[in-house]
RNA sequence: GGUACCGUGGCCGAGUGGCUAGGCAGAGGUCUGCAAAACCUCGUACAGCGGUUCGAAUCCGCUCGGUACCUCCA
């Protein structure tokens, strides 16, 4: 198996052999959410597939500083028009303080992080605490001659950067096209053509988010912070940038600009991007109306929603899907990787408890080169750009083999050894290290093992004497309360929670 | 309008030109006091029409349908 970490680049449009720019270390910088309200399912998606890549970066033996901002300076909405900051307008009607908003935001962020199992990042730079990073690189941008000011913003010029530089070298769009489009914009009289961008934007009286610059009071424009913050922590150029699609353009293409003038270099050397969630086949969005937060999600609470789904339900179904394809939400398919998942792990807590018992005879050639091979293709997997749904498709189908190996359909001595521990140490690797799927039982289940352990003695005790009006009752009251016995072949029970 | 991408069996979803993933649902069977769980077996699907090829879901062209970006957006 020829096993080299491969990425599909943005930039090339192709799969590309990843080669790190500093042997042994990775720099990784992933746009982060913006804190004005609440994250939704859409939000899950990119933070859950970079949580993934950063785990199986690490488990290549990569030394990884990922780094992820929070944008809560805010951007302007409808540009122009009335110049707001979300994050400051949000506060208004809230009656809150911004920095109070930013902060309730900033939590809950984390917790739905928390609740995904997503591990912190190295670095989680706020675009507050980079101002003066940002008026120093938007300086270096004016002095190169790329940035013009105007009443107290300032501007990228984007037609004298495409002279020199390819704009739309990423997002593959035309200059050309972009300075000729006849779309209306409000205001743009400030800029000298359309396609400029802000870097600083000045702020109007009532706009309560605001830093003294050498061009007055204002605030950063949307897209320096991310140019700022990767070149202070991650260098003048780093590894992997990633993020959702959307951001591709504007939101790259301008760090792109910004970053090349004011560091020389393309920034980024591997481009990734994951696609969309869409409900119903339209994009989640504030627009379309169909946003789903995540406490509705984990609650239930949402008029599209037939009932809770959990974070690890959740994350379960993002991995099914390749990261860069779109993963349509239902009710159907997510109740559908409740139950895989469940599957799932109930073989990966089952393989746990198995214990290797050779007893000398012949081994199965045939299965034991199979088990091998399912195991073996999970990092062929991983490394043809992060194909997670090929891992689990690979679990799935050993699934039955250790699940027989319990019921007895299988017999221990017909794999060997070595093969046997492959399968722990995969299952462990990929299910739990890598895919970062954890159990989601609460806190207080050793006093609930207790009790149900007493319920199924008793229930034993009940079938010894054919009292099965008993055994019945105990095992239907459970089920109806989502607890299931399982009776195995060897006499044991077991049970799962639903 | 411009630029990309996609269209796989009831649903969701992998997929390297030939060796026909996987999950959910469904059918039959084994096991079981009954059931559940588990295990075994079962679906010859790749939008349509052409073309290239010994051979295409996989390559090319056209048609139809869908989505995304072009504006805040994960």
């Amino acid at each position: 198996m020829s096993e080299q970490l491969k990425l599909h680049n943005t930039l090339s449009r192709q799969k590309e052999v990843f080669t790190p720019l500093y042997p042994g270390h990775v720099g990784m910088y992933v746009c982060g959410p913006t804190v004005s309200g609440e994250s939704h399912l859409g939000h899950a998606r990119p933070f859950i597939t970079f949580d993934v890549v950063y785990r199986y970066l690490q488990h290549l033996g990569y030394r990884v500083r990922y780094v992820r901002n929070i944008t809560d300076a805010g951007h302007f909405e409808e540009e122009g028009r009335d110049a707001e900051d979300k994050i400051a307008k949000g506060a208004l009607l809230e009656k809150l303080e911004p920095m109070e908003l930013v902060q309730k935001y900033t939590n809950l962020f984390h917790w739905a992080m928390e609740q995904f199992n997503n591990l912190q990042p190295s670095i989680e730079p706020t675009a507050t605490g980079h101002i003066v990073e940002q008026i120093e690189m938007i300086k270096k941008i004016m002095d190169d001659g790329f940035a013009y000011e105007a009443n107290g913003s300032v501007y990228f010029d984007v037609k004298k950067y495409s002279e020199k530089h390819h704009y739309g070298i990423l997002s593959g769009r035309v200059i050309e096209d972009q300075l000729e489009t006849t779309r209306e914009l409000d205001n743009q009289d400030e800029k000298r053509n359309k396609v400029d961008f802000a870097l600083w934007k000045k702020a109007p009286a009532e706009h309560l988010m605001r830093w003294p610059s050498p061009w007055g009071d204002g605030f950063p424009g949307w897209h320096i912070e991310c140019s700022a913050m990767s070149g202070k922590y991650l260098g003048k150029q780093f590894d992997i940038h990633g993020g959702g699609m959307d951001l591709q353009f504007p939101h790259h293409e301008c760090e792109i600009a910004q970053s090349t003038v004011a560091h020389g270099d393309m920034m980024a050397r591997y481009w990734v991007h994951n696609n969309m969630i869409t409900i119903n086949g339209k994009k989640m969005g504030k627009s379309y109306g169909n946003v789903i937060r995540l406490t509705d999600l984990f609650a239930g609470t949402h008029p599209l929603l037939e009932k809770a789904y959990s974070p690890m339900t959740i994350r379960f179904f993002i991995l099914q899907t390749h990261y860069r394809s779109t993963l349509d939400f239902s009710n159907e398919a997510l109740q559908a990787a409740e139950k895989g998942l469940a599957r799932l792990w109930s073989a990966f807590e089952t393989l746990q408890k198995l214990e290797y018992s050779g007893n000398g005879a012949p081994i199965n050639d045939e299965l034991d080169k199979q088990v091998r091979e399912f195991c073996a293709d999970c990092a062929t997997a991983m490394n043809d750009d992060i194909s997670t749904a090929r891992v689990l498709a690979n679990l799935f189908e050993l699934a039955p083999i250790i699940n027989s190996l319990r019921g007895g359909q299988l017999k221990m001595h017909e794999i060997s050894e070595s093969t046997f521990a492959l399968l722990k140490t995969t299952w462990h690797t990929y299910l739990v290290d890598i895919l970062g799927m954890r159990s989601e039982e609460t806190a207080d289940t050793g006093k609930l093992d207790g009790v149900l352990q007493l319920l199924i003695d008793i229930r034993k005790e009940a079938k010894g004497r054919k009292d099965y009006a008993t055994s019945d009752k105990i095992r239907n009251q459970l089920q109806a309360i989502g607890i299931q016995l399982k009776d195995e072949k060897d006499g044991t029970v077991s049970y799962a929670i639903e």
